[in-house]
DNA sequence: GCGAGTGTATGATTTTCATCGAACAGTCGG
DNA sequence: CCGACTGTTCGATGAAAATCATACACTCGC
């Protein structure tokens, strides 16, 4: 049979199309949140573990921001070895709400 | 002297340029407030008072949504007699965050 | 100027949400 | 198989936000 590359159960994901505009922007209305979409976009797809982000919050909270950015259809994650793998979904959020990730990503904090 | 419309206080107002990203989007990530957005882009401006909107919450919780839309640079206010009559910032909305408001306004729900 | 109509301010209540600590569950290298 | 590492789950806590009821302020027609 075709090897296993995990036995944990696969993470549940949103399709941006089953996505409301409510719960979109209320995904990305958390600093948190912003951050991790920020961070995200500026790496390859695949390469950033959760644990690898700059956030000053404990794993907890941030498996549960991970929890709801999936849900909003903006983070897809799969299994690689210990660690869970993100991809920003591009794409797919950008045909279901032209414009709004741009906004985000552009409006980057004055440092 | 010019002839007073009012004598009491005009309400404070944020301008679209003045509101970061995430403020907005927490603006809009609010069901009733994201009615009001729709009623009032449905409508003429100024012809709107605050008590004229079909939501499900007593006029002190509309009062305050009214002050969180002002602060987020998507509505404007004017006093007129007895009434405040709203205007929705649709160009300098738009010019901040190209787009966003759209992205609302044509996210009917599924009736 | 009274009274109805409209909206704001205040304080209390409720709900929601972000957060943490601790316990647990996989994965992998030795 | 053990131990380090990664992430989830659970329960509790605290803060923020929405809501309400009440009281207050302003406008206007009579």
């Amino acid at each position: 049979m075709a090897q296993r590359t995990s036995h944990r159960a696969a993470p549940e994901h949103t399709h941006p199309d089953d996505v409301s505009v409510q719960t979109a922007l209320a995904a990305l209305a958390d600093p948190v949140r912003i951050s991790l979409v920020r961070e995200l976009a500026g790496s390859a797809e695949w390469s950033r573990s959760c644990g690898s982000f700059d956030v000053p919050v404990g794993k907890a909270a941030l498996s549960h921001h991970f929890t709801v950015l999936r849900g909003a259809g903006l983070v897809e994650q799969r299994d690689e070895g210990p660690r869970r793998v993100n991809r920003l979904r591009r794409a797919e959020f950008e045909a279901r709400f032209p414009g709004l990730l741009d906004l985000v990503l552009r409006d980057e904090p004055t440092v």
